[in-house]
DNA sequence: AATATCTTTGAAACCGATTTCTTGGGAAAG
DNA sequence: CTTTCCCAAGAAATCGGTTTCAAAGATATT
């Protein structure tokens, strides 16, 4: 009836009269027992709700069933996304997550490395944190490909020279999607506010961002692109103080993420321009963020089921040798809500 | 110099010449080596890169330095931010978290008490979901304590009946410093928006509410308390559209947490009335969609750090074996930033 | 120099599962 | 009725650590 401490194969096994060996059989499933034994060895685990020892399980078939999750921080909506969407999968097949945040600190990247692999487990996911970062340093590559070699490591950035396998967004095709629409509602002053110059997603959007312009026809300002100090709504507001420098205001902004959109948006309210009347504002991610601002934010959205789906199974076929593509993209849609409006002015 | 595969404290000692043991002591600390030898050691381990497998050490020790957290969605910011803190402290100590999300399903929550159990963590620690509930389940509370009577289970709920230990946010006071405040401000029409009948913190909130109501000899409207479906800014934009039907509009709304608010700001912008000049909005949880919305929101921060030390502690002394006061409560703090204002209309 | 005490270290048991190897019994084949 | 084959199930090895126990060596005591 009740959990009993420390019961073992071999306390089953007793009380069935048998050997611990024929325990493990119906446990694992993975050789025949007589039908008699099974059932009574079956009755008496379910009487004193039984549960194998995972460690030794572990120990013996050197897999622990458990793979490992490094972010930069489980606060972020981003991130806490990716983490469940890989959750849900991981469990369909067994697997439970553990997990760890850097906070943006590199050494805290290398002792959870190292952590992972002491714990065994059976794959790593990194998601965020130095992978996405341009300036690959040779040292964390070779320290990641230490372990990339015995454990096989899936990473959403890039990290050049690494053996990790890699799941991206295919950050070009979101932009497209951001302007596709934004130009299809007539906009041609557009902003693109946001993010860092070392970070590889957001070089791979500028640099769409000029491209996408230039196939259409218009000038690119460089005014217009405003870099971001981080990542977050106060950033957002910054960079709206530059732009508010300007001479001549865009008509439509793209942020790089929702927290810069909902500071941009605050810098918008408090100088009474209403969105999106006045000005239009897009932005990346598709987060919870984007339901809290008011008007609700017009946001990119990754498919963050399909994500998961992808890294974790690229994950399990690794763990299992079979051959896994080194590097998978993924593709973005655009969620419509109330941020973006027509342009109706003429000049 | 690479992680070799399996590499294991057998071949540590091979090459060093002594025996496993030896080795061993040297990893733990445990006994006293000989200065040459335990240089020796220590120097093939770090020749190789040599981590001792977890798993063997856990099964031996018979303790995983693994700490399960259930929740009940990770993509909330109060769990992330309550996790993260436990994170923080359980790495200081040597300890790992796992963490499994319910989603609010209540079979996923047996089942992954379960697999906590399973995989032989050293606590597990239960933040959100059932043992929030008020109406408590015989069934739920009978399994949690067949696994709490085996593994320290630390809840934030309340859950009568169970053997687990609490850490509990102490709602009557945080109520408290919200009201203090917003009537320190003048507002005498206070509205306490969101919030579910079934779950305890609200309930807390709610009897809270009226009591000090009463204290500042204000009289307890009930169309002011208007409960919400969920706790997400949907449920908030709907409460304000009950409120908007009544006759007299409160000049005050404590919203249930900050999603709640983010809600009823949204509804509050569609009609026109400005935050807070015309209304005054104050909320709970402090998360950082205070920050995201326009203004910034006032809210009670619970203060996380505290939270998540106490909380890893508790689990920590309890693994120990040392005593544990069954409850400890957290005390908040009032967050002020801009939705806020004195009321200076006279009736 | 002989005895007592303290350190250092290895051998072996143990943690709790899985799995290989082997054997005994029953069914099928000759 | 014997021989062959298959299947169920136990004994024992294994996974990779930790720890107890005992022995050997070094140091201190008389």
């Amino acid at each position: 009836m009740a959990v009993k401490k420390n019961l073992t194969i071999y306390d089953i096994a007793k009380e069935a009269g048998v050997s611990p060996a024929t325990v493990s059989r119906v446990l694992t499933g993975n050789a025949r027992v007589s039908k008699l034994k099974k059932e009574r060895i079956e009755a008496i685990i379910k009487k004193y709700d039984f549960k194998p020892n995972a460690l030794a399980r572990g120990l013996s078939e050197t897999k622990s069933n458990v793979i490992g999750m490094i972010v930069a921080d489980i606060r972020n909506p981003f991130y806490a996304t990716v983490f469940l969407e890989c959750e849900k999968e991981a469990s369909r097949y067994g697997y439970t997550l553990m997990v760890c945040n850097t906070l943006g600190d590199p050494d805290l990247e290398n002792i959870y490395l190292e952590k992972m692999y002491e714990q065994r487990v059976d794959a790593i996911i990194n998601v965020g944190g130095r992978v996405d970062d341009l300036v690959s340093n040779t040292d964390f590559v070779d320290h990641v490909n230490r372990i990339a070699n015995v454990i096989p490591v899936i990473i959403t950035g890039k990290l050049d020279g690494s053996d990790c396998y890699r799941v991206n967004i295919d950050q070009m095709q979101a932009m497209e999607v951001v302007m596709d629409y934004i130009i299809s509602l007539g906009h041609k002053d557009i902003a693109l506010i946001g993010g860092r110059d070392n970070v590889q997603s957001t070089v791979d959007k500028r640099s769409r961002y000029k491209q996408l312009l230039k196939r259409y026809g218009i000038n690119v300002r460089n005014e217009y692109i405003v870099e971001g100090k981080r990542y977050d709504d106060d950033s957002g507001y910054e960079c709206m103080q530059k732009l508010f420098a300007l001479e001549q205001l865009p008509t439509a902004i793209i942020a790089i993420n929702d927290f810069t959109a909902a500071g941009a948006m605050r810098a918008l309210t408090e100088r009474g321009i209403s969105v999106p009347e006045e000005i239009s504002i897009v932005s990346f991610d598709n987060t919870f963020i984007a339901e809290v601002t008011s008007p609700k934010l017009t946001s990119v959205s990754y498919n963050y089921e399909k994500f998961g789906e992808k890294i974790v199974h690229a994950a399990l076929s690794a763990i299992r040798g079979e051959d896994v593509p080194r590097i998978q993209l993924i593709q973005s849609e655009l969620v419509i809500r109330g941020s973006c409006a027509k342009l109706n002015k003429v000049d």
